[in-house]
Parts: structure tokens; C-alpha cells; sequence
RNA sequence: GCGAGGGUAGCCAAGCCUGGAAACGGCGGCGGACUCAAGAUCCGCUCCCGUAGGGGUCCAAGGGUUCAAAUCCCUUCCCUCGCACCA
């Protein structure tokens, strides 16, 4: 591609990306204080970038280099989470192994992101399928193994039979419980498991979403939910069966409605029913063929024992029942048919009683509960209860909870420990070692790491299948051993990658804590909402237990957190093989160049929106660079930008001094999409205004250089281009941030006076249908009215009074005294307006742009310079005007 | 059902927190300049009426607070997302 087509992308982008990079522009000194720490969710190592990662990279790239060119350092590191089943599965089908994949997949990555020309410090790069990466997993499983946060358990857990691997909670989603990756039904299994005690933090977890000013209230939201902290009490009932009395503990958040309580029940799996089924068919039926925890009817089936209500010691039916679910409170509930939906249904359908026990708080409307048509779900006031009667809910419950024998307070969460475990190769392996005298051993530290085998095609584990790997003796007694054969989730990798940066070559720990403790919080974090829960909860788990453990003195990690919005297609649809929608980054940066693919995403939407690809706004990106870098090299640099005599070159210098103000601020607030918007529209200005007659080359330099300053996060590459025309020093990357060169104080009045009085002067040419004006006079309000304006201001109530007991304005007589009367009329909601001598010099600045509009002289005048007629009709903040024509 | 976020002109979308301009901007559409012509570009217009800057009706619907509401409060309807047989 040659000059005529503009510019030749490829030769200026490879030029620039390398030497940003001989000069190390993007490096981060060790000895950096406290830099802004900017960060993008590193990506998966699929090999192809899409258009998601360049708008997530985009907008971490465009803050990094504001803050840059702002005066911080900044940390703007990249790595790879290179660890995961995607990688074997490829290996598998295609006859290779999981590491040259991977590895392949990071240099197809690593070109892609430098054709993008991202500003990231490759010294810092961390890529966690490296031994000398994952060793640091280890390390910290046995650090959080000597804090007691680790543990081993059976536990059922989820299966995808098509993955052949163990899922997190989180991985299974929906109502019908699929595979997060390849919405499979999930099965159940039991298996030794390594968990992560995440609950230990379950509180501090939750109660610190409130200090997370910087995130989005929806991701805050969900952490809340899925940490999911239920107040209420556990209470003891006493459990008859045919051979002993079992104590069940029952948890409920309703103890005041315990005197309502008609049935007991058990969750099918629980060890009481399990016994029961043993016990009775119909109970054994009931568990393995008709119980369905997904049905919408709860159904069960009575058993042969029966509970003690600890209040009232009434005998209490014991079903075992599929809408009780063993990993929710006990595995045990009271119900309460007249206080509880699903309580209520199941009553019904099992002719079991239904007892009110709560009324409503304001006792009117008492009849009007109809406890056998629907529950009374709400807190009032007890009654049937004995001697709690007329209590309120709250308070009895309180009292219950102290008086009942065996009952306490108790909290309830969903969020569970965090199973790492996983049937697969390609992880970090679980530094323990079994042995049959000392059971599970960890390995210890100065062992670490205990690398991967070579890769085995099998069916299984090819952990399992490397035999020589796997037979080892134990760190403690010597004997024979051997290593556990799961690896880590990939979520681990991924919890603490962000300090890693801060030090990533140290071979003696994870991360320098001093450092770490200096750099850290990440500044601004920003990636995509899918990891709402996972990976933002795991990161902030981790760094609690960090800080625990004394190695970090930041409780969490991310300061500020930008979910970013996805690139639909062009039919507004999310991007898919299937629709054809897709829109590839490769294509995009080959034919239009990588600064084009950049301002596309980033002026299409603010980040944290969803927009449509649309090849039409690329082209208007990339002909906007077209003429940024065509005014660059037509500038004269070395023109000085001094105070300009001509208003219009003022108007100019002045919108020149707004636009930085308010790019600025949008750079701030990282809307991107309005800062390019205010560039967008004083580049156009300066076109036009250089196409003038009469033009100082000063202002039109100085513009340009502000523009290419502004827009240089945005689009780099063109900007270099742009700065070298202009005669810069350096790069425009390490240039400073413009500051405005002049008080912008009253733009925003001046404006809308320019852009009020222009739409008049426009109204007035079409609605009189005037041809061809020869002339146009604006005339201004005379400072008396300007007085009168500032009086009637400040006036508490009585306007004419106020602005008329002016000696001056009363001299003025009848025009003074009805402009008196317009003011009273418009009050309070009087306009502000520029003081006289401003107006008037905001209006010869702008006359120029009636005179281009209209091709017609334009005259500014004070009242006294023009004749009464005319000056009569002006006002502060709006000039009377006159039309001449033939 | 619970929680969060929304509903602004043909479409996309700012403004709402901190009340005071028919409501930034873009796309599409219309007119003009340039051109042999088209494209690109530039300048306007784009809720209705209007031969001197005027008038009317507007920000999901309804109500309220206020001198004044897209903006604050209440109610209703609709959308999107997350959670959900949670004891």
C-alpha cells in the first residue's frame, strides 16, 4: 500500500513496534516505586487471538500509555495461563504433546500481540505451564497445607463423563448442570479430593465486597451470591428409631415458627435415611427411583421414625424427602407447612397438617390469612407458640435460640471449599507423595518442582500411566511411595499470577514481598465478566491467605475492576463459527493496520459495553488516521505557537486547550469513546480552519500536536508518525501529557453563546428565506442589562425590585424597567452569561466560522455601535442580529 | 421468586449521581459545496408547525415533590444479566 492510499500500515507499525522495543520503552525498573499497576486477565493459549482480546488488550493498552506519557511508571506485564484440558485434548488429536502445543500456541499469540503493538513488558513475562512457574503452585499448596488450608476429603464430586475429569461448583452451570466447556450432563462420583479451604475466608470474603468501591456492582453482586451467608440457628431433634435415638441438628432461619413444625425431614442421602432404606423398601424405592431434587413437585416418602420437637416434645413424622438437600444447612429440616412454600406443597400433597403460628404484625387483617391456601411466609407475630405468644419474629427468634436446649446460632454458606483436583496431565502436579506407613506426604519445598513426565497417549491419566514417575520413595521414611497422580486446577495458576509479575525470575519464592507489598494492589483491572466469581473470588482468597501468612500486606488484590463489554457481529450477534459472524483481528490489522483495529474498539463504545462490529466504522477509523497523519506532515513545526492577534486563531487555541481538559478527564475515567469523540471533533476545526484565508501555523501546530499526543494511547504507531513529522523528541509514547496552555475556565458558556448564536443567524437565513446575505451584524447587549442580569441573580424574591433600586438601571427608565419585568418572569432560572467584554470577544473569535458559513462579513458590535432598533433586541447570551442582503 | 442493571428521537447512544437549553455524538435519511459523473471529503438539516432567531409536543406508562423533572420520590409494565426446591 503507498502514500496515495494514505500510508503504508505495515511498514510503519513493524518500525515502530521495534523500536519501542530496542529502546525499552515498556520496561518497568525493579526499583520502580509504586507504579500504576495496569493489568488485562491474561489469556488462554488457544493460538488465536479474537476480537474480544483485542478490544480486552486495547483498553488496558490506551490506559497504560495515558498513564505513561502522565508521569507514572507502569506496569503493564503479559503472561500466559498455558495449563489446561483444551491443550490435551489437541495434543490427542493431532499426535503431539501438550507442551509443543502449547509452546506453538504462545508464539503464534506473542506475534499477534506484538503486531498489535501492545506496550507490554516481555521481561516480565510469566507463562504457568513453565516449571518455573508451577513450582511456586507447589510451594504455596504446601505453605497453605502447613496453615492447615488444605485438606484431603472423599467427597462426591462433579463428573463430566466426556472431560473424564472432576469440575468445581463453577463449572457446572445452569438448572441442568452441564460442563462449563462441553455442556455435558454432569454425573456424580466420589473421590479423594485436595480442597482448598476456602470457607475459612467465607466471611472476609464477603464482608470486603463492600470496601470494592472500584468494581461493578453486578460482579460484586454475584461474589455476594455466591458466597451465599444465611443467618439463622441449628436446633437438635431428637430422632426415634426402631434400634436408637439419634440426635439430628436441624438448621433453620425460621426458629420462631418451630411450634408450626408438623413434620420432620431428611434429604435422601442422609445417614439416617440411608439406614431407613436398609431398612424398608418402599424407602429404598423412594431414594434410588423416584426421588428427583430437579423436579418441580417435592415428593417423599414416610419412614419409620419419628423426631421430638425440642420446644413443644411433640412426636414429629420423619420423611425422607427429595426436596432436602444434603449439602444445603444439615441435610435435615423442621418444616413448617404454614410458613414455608415448599413446605406447604409437600403437606398438602401428604395430607399432613397445617398450623399458623405466625400472624401478621399489625393484627388487622389476621382472618384474612388463609394458612390452608397459601403459607404466611413473612415475619409478624407469634401466636399458638405458648408462652412466646405475641412476640415478634425477630426478637423470638432470638430467644428461642437462647432457650431451647442444644440450639444456636448458626451461619450458613454456599460457597464451598475449592476442590483443585484434577484427573488430567497438563496441570501443576500435587506435590504429595503416598505412603503406605505416613499416608499422604508433601514433598518438600527443596524438591520443588515436581515436574510432568513425559507426555503418554492413553486413555486415562497419563500421570497414572508414567509408572517411573510415579514410584518414588517417601520424604519421610525412605520406603516406597507413590506421587499423587492429580494435578492442580488451572484456577490456581491464575491466583496469584498478578504478584508474580512483580518479581518473575526469583528462584527463591514466589514474589519479592517488598516489592509485591510496594506494587501491588493491580491498579486497574480489566477482563471479561465471565470470571466474576471464579477467578476473582479464588485471586481474592488467595491473596487473604497470603496476607496470613505474612507475605503479603495487601488484603486484596485488585483495586479497580472493568468487566469489558463483547464484540458482537455486525448483525448484533454474539460472534460465532455457526452464524459466520466472526470478524478475525489478522484480517483486520492486514488490511487496515493495527492503530485501526485499535481506535475501532476503543471508539465504538465505552469498554464495559457490548457493541457491534461494523466494517463501515473501521473505515471512518482508519480514514481519521489517514488525515491526522496527512495534517502532521503539511504542519510547519517550527512554527511558534505565541498568543495569536487574530480572534479566529484564538477561537482555535482555545478549543485547542478545551479539547486536552476534556480528553483528559475521559482518559481518566478510561472513555475512550469520548476522548477520541472531543480529538475527532477538534481535528476537524483545525481543518477547517487551516483551509482559511488567514492562518497562523503556530495554532494549526500546536493543534496537531495536541491531537497526535491525545490519540497516541489509542492509535501508537500512527502517532510515532505524526510525532517525527512534527519534529518531536523521542517518542510521542514517552512524550509528556498535554497540559491546556489556557484558562478554559468559561468554555463552556462561550460555546453554547457560539453555537446558540450560529443556529440563530441559520434559523434566521432559512426562515426569511434570504438568498444570499451580503453582510451579517451581531450586535451585544449593553452593560447595563448585564447589571441587571447580575442584580436580578443575586435578588432574593423581588426581582424588579432588586435590579430597579439601581440608581443607574433606573435612569434607564421604560427599557430598564421592563427588561426588569422579562427577568422577574424568567426567575429563578436566570441564565448565566459571560461578562460583556467576554462575550464580545467570544463572538469575534467565532465570527469567522459564520463568515466561512455563509461567505458574508460578519461585524460584531457593542449597542452603542449599532443602531437603537437593532441593540434593543440583544440580551446577555444573546446578541441581537441582522441579515443583510441585496 | 430473589438480587443487580436498564427502557432517551428511524437505529446505536450521552446526559440522570450534583434538577434549570428539543436533550452531546455516531449511523441511516435529506439538502448544499466540490466533481463531467459517482465515490470520498466538507457544510447544514433530520419531533410537528412557522417568509427574522417564534410557537407546540417530547426522554417506557401513570402519579408525586418543586418556581422548574429525562434527571429526585412512589406505582405499574417491559428488557438484560446473575442466583434459585438455600431450610
Amino acid at each position: 500500500m503507498g502514500r496515495q492510499n494514505g500510508y503504508d500500515h505495515r511498514e510503519i507499525e513493524r518500525r515502530w513496534q521495534d523500536q519501542w522495543d530496542e529502546a525499552d520503552v515498556f520496561r518497568v525498573p525493579d526499583d520502580a516505586e509504586d507504579p500504576a499497576y495496569v493489568l488485562a486477565m491474561f489469556p488462554y493459549t488457544s493460538g488465536q487471538l479474537h476480537m474480544g482480546h483485542v478490544r480486552n488488550y486495547a483498553i488496558t493498552d490506551a490506559l497504560a500509555r495515558y498513564r505513561r506519557m502522565d508521569g507514572d511508571e507502569v506496569l503493564h506485564p503479559m503472561g500466559w495461563d498455558s495449563f489446561g484440558l483444551p491443550a490435551e485434548n489437541a495434543a490427542n488429536e493431532r499426535d503431539t504433546n501438550p507442551r509443543e502445543w502449547t509452546e506453538r500456541c504462545i508464539e503464534q499469540m506473542r506475534e499477534q500481540f506484538e503486531a498489535l503493538g501492545f506496550g507490554y513488558d516481555w521481561d516480565r513475562e510469566v507463562t504457568t505451564c513453565d516449571p518455573d512457574y508451577y513450582r511456586w503452585n507447589q510451594w504455596i499448596f504446601n505453605r497453605f497445607r502447613e496453615a492447615g488450608l488444605v485438606e484431603r476429603q472423599a467427597a462426591t464430586v462433579n463428573w463430566c463423563p466426556s472431560c473424564e475429569t472432576v469440575l468445581a461448583d463453577e463449572q457446572v452451570e445452569g438448572e441442568a448442570e452441564l460442563c462449563w466447556r462441553c455442556d455435558t450432563p454432569v454425573e456424580e462420583r466420589d473421590l479423594d479430593q485436595w480442597f482448598f479451604r476456602t470457607t475459612e475466608y467465607a466471611d472476609e470474603l464477603l464482608e470486603d465486597i463492600d470496601e470494592l468501591d472500584g468494581w461493578p456492582t453486578n460482579v460484586r453482586d454475584m461474589q455476594r451470591n455466591w458466597i451465599g451467608r444465611t443467618e439463622g440457628a441449628e436446633v437438635p431433634f431428637d430422632v426415634e428409631t426402631p434400634d436408637a435415638t439419634e440426635t439430628v441438628r436441624a438448621f433453620t432461619t425460621r426458629l420462631d415458627t418451630i411450634h408450626g413444625a408438623t413434620f420432620f425431614a431428611l434429604a435422601p442421602d442422609h445417614p439416617l435415611a440411608e439406614a431407613a432404606a436398609e431398612r424398608d423398601d418402599e424407602v429404598a424405592h423412594f431414594v434410588e427411583h423416584v426421588a428427583d431434587p430437579d423436579g418441580d413437585e417435592p415428593q417423599g416418602v414416610a419412614t419409620d421414625m419419628t423426631a421430638r420437637n425440642p420446644v413443644t416434645g411433640e412426636e414429629l413424622p420423619v420423611f425422607v424427602a427429595d426436596f432436602v438437600l444434603s449439602d444445603i444447612g444439615t441435610g435435615a429440616l423442621m418444616a413448617v407447612p404454614g410458613h414455608d412454600e415448599r413446605d406447604h406443597a409437600f403437606a398438602q400433597s401428604h395430607d399432613l397438617p397445617i398450623r399458623q403460628v405466625i400472624a401478621p404484625e399489625d393484627g388487622a387483617d389476621t382472618e384474612d390469612v388463609d394458612i390452608e391456601a397459601a403459607p404466611y411466609t413473612e415475619d409478624g407475630v407469634l401466636v399458638n407458640s405458648g408462652e412466646y405468644d405475641g412476640l415478634s419474629s425477630e426478637p423470638a427468634r432470638e430467644r428461642l435460640t437462647e432457650e431451647v436446649d442444644g440450639a444456636d446460632s448458626a451461619v450458613q454458606y454456599q460457597l464451598r471449599d475449592w476442590g483443585i483436583s484434577r484427573q488430567r496431565y497438563w496441570g501443576t502436579p500435587i506435590p504429595i507423595v503416598h505412603c503406605e506407613e505416613c499416608g499422604p506426604v508433601s514433598v518438600p519445598d527443596d524438591r520443588l518442582p515436581v515436574e510432568l513426565p513425559e507426555f503418554v497417549h492413553t486413555t486415562g491419566n497419563p500421570l497414572d500411566a508414567a509408572e517411573e514417575w510415579k514410584h518414588t520413595e517417601c520424604p519421610e521414611c525412605g520406603g516406597p511411595a507413590v506421587r499423587e497422580t492429580d494435578t492442580m486446577d488451572t484456577f490456581v495458576d491464575s491466583s496469584w499470577y498478578f504478584l508474580r509479575f512483580t518479581s518473575p525470575d526469583l528462584d527463591d519464592a514466589p514474589f519479592d514481598v517488598e516489592r509485591a507489598n510496594d506494587w501491588m494492589p493491580v491498579d486497574e483491572y480489566v477482563g471479561g465478566v465471565e470470571h466474576a466469581v471464579m477467578h476473582l473470588l479464588y485471586s481474592r482468597f488467595v491473596t487473604k491467605a497470603f496476607a496470613d501468612l505474612d507475605l503479603l500486606d495487601h488484603r486484596e488484590p485488585f483495586e479497580s475492576l472493568t468487566t469489558q463489554g463483547m464484540v458482537l457481529g455486525e448483525d448484533g450477534a454474539k460472534m460465532s463459527k455457526s452464524r459466520g459472524n466472526g470478524v478475525s483481528p489478522e484480517r483486520i490489522v492486514s488490511e487496515y493496520g493495527a492503530d485501526t483495529a485499535r481506535l475501532f474498539v476503543l471508539r465504538a463504545a465505552r469498554p464495559d459495553k457490548d457493541f457491534p462490529w461494523s466494517e463501515e466504522g473501521v473505515r471512518s477509523s482508519n480514514s481519521f488516521l489517514k488525515r491526522l497523519l496527512e495534517m502532521a506532515r503539511e504542519v510547519d513545526p517550527d512554527a511558534a505557537a505565541d498568543d495569536p492577534d487574530d480572534p479566529a486563531a484564538e477561537y482555535v487555541a482555545r478549543e485547542v486547550a478545551a479539547t486536552v481538559e476534556a480528553a483528559t478527564d475521559r482518559f481518566e475515567e478510561m472513555e475512550f469513546n469520548r476522548a477520541v469523540q472531543a480529538i475527532d471533533e477538534m481535528v476537524s476545526l483545525l481543518v477547517r480552519y487551516r483551509d482559511r484565508d488567514a492562518v497562523d501555523p503556530g495554532v494549526v501546530a500546536r493543534g496537531v500536536e495536541v491531537a497526535v499526543k491525545l490519540l497516541a494511547p489509542v492509535a501508537p504507531h500512527v502517532c510515532e508518525e505524526c510525532w517525527t513529522a512534527l519534529d518531536g523528541e523521542g517518542f510521542v509514547a514517552e512524550a509528556d501529557w498535554p497540559t491546556p496552555d489556557r484558562d478554559v475556565n468559561d468554555h463552556e458558556q462561550a460555546v453554547r453563546l457560539v453555537e446558540r448564536t450560529r443556529e440563530d443567524v441559520r434559523d434566521i437565513v432559512e426562515v426569511a428565506g434570504i438568498e444570499e446575505p451580503t453582510a451579517i451584524d451581531v450586535v451585544t447587549a449593553p452593560e447595563w442589562m448585564h447589571d441587571a442580569l447580575e442584580l436580578a441573580r443575586d435578588a432574593d424574591g423581588d426581582v424588579v425590585g432588586a435590579v430597579m433600586s439601581d440608581g443607574d438601571l433606573r435612569e434607564r427608565g421604560e427599557a430598564a424597567a421592563d427588561y426588569a419585568k422579562d427577568l422577574a418572569a424568567a426567575a429563578p432560572a436566570l441564565p448565566e452569561a459571560l461578562a460583556p467584554d467576554r462575550e464580545r470577544a467570544t463572538l469575534e473569535r467565532a465570527a469567522w466560522l459564520v463568515e466561512s458559513e455563509f461567505d458574508a462579513p460578519v461585524r460584531v458590535l457593542a449597542a452603542e455601535e449599532a443602531d437603537d432598533d437593532l441593540a434593543s433586541k440583544a440580551e446577555p447570551g444573546r446578541p441581537a442580529i441582522h441579515v443583510h442582503e441585496n
